[in-house]
DNA sequence: TGATTTTGTAACTCTATAGGTTACAATTAG
DNA sequence: CTAATTGTAACCTATAGAGTTACAAAATCA
């Protein structure tokens, strides 16, 4: 599993999908999207530039915006966490034995 | 969407099915575990115990530990983590009107 | 039963990080 | 040209995951 599971393309931050299709459908800025999500104008620039996690409050706050699950956001966000830390922590990792 | 999103039950902790399934299918002690995951005794029993969120690190342990995939745990605590932030904060995400 | 192992959890500490506010320069739009 | 929008630094706060040590309770077993 180990193996296969050693993929070579960084996967997709939700961040992208919100500032190349969505943001642009919705014809809003960033601004105004803060506004109607009750966040700051920051946390809505940092996700947008991939420089944050897509959080679980922000995954349903956008659930509700735009009618959308939680989960289409956060399983992009998680494919991202597992992708980071397993080359973060190869090392430790691989010194885990499987058991029969 | 918001509706019927609203499930009832308390989706399954992730540390249920270590506790109730694979802890005695190994049939080695939480002690056991804990130093084959390289990690403290207490994160092991706080995650059986549903004291703690099994985190994406603790997932790719599992997932070497016993060939299994990192996203099979984190799914399960992702929908607990939604289940619990919408009822925390459901009076702030209801505020959040839905666009076009 | 008596000794040993295993377990649950409190107390304390360390570290990381999400997120807010303010501010300001740079860029973009009208 | 002027106003709006954006990217980001600096600073601050709150929260939480995880380790270590310690100890009592519970379970195991010889």
């Amino acid at each position: 599993m180990s193996s296969l599971r050693a993929k070579n393309r960084r996967p997709t931050h939700p961040g992208a999908i919100l500032r190349e299709d969505i943001l642009p459908s919705l014809g809003i800025t960033q601004t105004e999207l803060a506004e109607r999500l009750s966040v700051s104008r920051r946390t809505v620039s940092e996700i947008l530039h991939e420089h944050r996690p897509l959080t679980p409050d922000m995954a349903i706050r956008l659930s509700y915006l735009l009618d959308t699950t939680p989960e289409s956001w956060l399983n992009m966000q998680q494919a991202l966490d597992v992708w980071e830390l397993e080359r973060k922590n190869a090392r430790i990792y691989e010194q885990i034995e499987k058991v029969a």
